[in-house]
DNA sequence: CTTGAAGCTGTAGTTGCTACAAGGTTTATA
DNA sequence: TATAAACCTTGTAGCAACTACAGCTTCAAG
């Protein structure tokens, strides 16, 4: 019962796009998807016109934009006669945060050089990895405590 | 009823380690921080131990450990006697995530950059922001896909 | 027509907190 | 001593952005 240019199914879309079915599920249940076209049985399926809007929603995360911005982004590419000023914003809010990460995170891994390369391999009585963490005198960085913010 | 050396509430317990008394709570409910001692109210009181000990955690926290790491690396600064090859192991394993995590990120501000740089201020339709999300080709970036990082 | 892969819904888990609500305790002041 | 403000208590629900079931149904190939 294939209509012409409906007949993706939810594994293939997300194979295309690069991610699970389970991804797909859920961005129809928060909107970023539109509720698909189902077969008698139930199944979704898909055309492609899909695989660019998933594509482009996976590129966008992979960006590290949040799905927020993925979700404005998305309104303003599905108006082409608009001014795109405010994807120019977005990028350049999002850009700011990637910059100021990336200070922080390359202080961090100066911080966490120097922990390693200190680390004389004997007790953990005289560890200079577990003083740095205790003693925050002993570090390089300075900005204690402005919030860890998910670094794995 | 302050025994001595247990008189600071879990509020002045928080300030002093610079977090919040509901991540003591946390802490104390996910095994990171023992069952602190009460007053006949039933309110939590605490020692320079607990200061201290907490402010390690949220130290390591910032240098983003994972309560995982921070669990491990508590266990073992708690056994000052054994070899400190494991706390160096953990924090070269952490190394190691940091720096590709820094690579990354650094891709990504160039193309950031780049995008910014190229938008016209025109329509949409013709944005380079849109369509460098759009197409992958476009990119300088080599990985597609290979998993958003939670970069906010 | 059978079989096995893939799809369905709904719910719960992940990480590391944070934010209530509805009450109880402590402490400072009058 | 009374009272009020500030703090504390527990329990539960929420955040982001998925991921992972369980228990069932459908699809497609042979």
């Amino acid at each position: 019962m294939s209509i012409r240019g409906q007949s993706i199914s939810i594994g293939e879309l997300a194979r295309r796009a690069g991610c699970k079915p389970e991804t797909v599920r859920y961005y129809e249940r928060i909107g970023l998807l539109r509720d698909a076209s189902r077969t008698d049985g139930g199944q979704r399926r898909y055309g492609d016109d899909t695989v660019r809007r998933l594509s482009f929603i996976r590129h966008a995360r992979d960006f590290g934009f949040s799905v927020g911005s993925v979700r404005e982004l998305l309104a303003m590419s599905d108006q082409p006669d608009m001014s795109c000023q405010e994807v120019d914003a977005i990028a350049t809010h999002h850009l700011k945060k990637v910059e100021s990460r990336l200070q922080r995170l390359s202080a961090l891994r100066e911080e966490l050089q120097r922990m390693v390369s200190q680390c004389a391999g004997g007790k953990v009585e005289s560890c200079r990895i577990i003083e740095v963490i205790s003693d925050h005198q002993l570090c390089i960085t300075e900005n204690p405590h402005e919030g860890a913010q998910d670094l794995g």
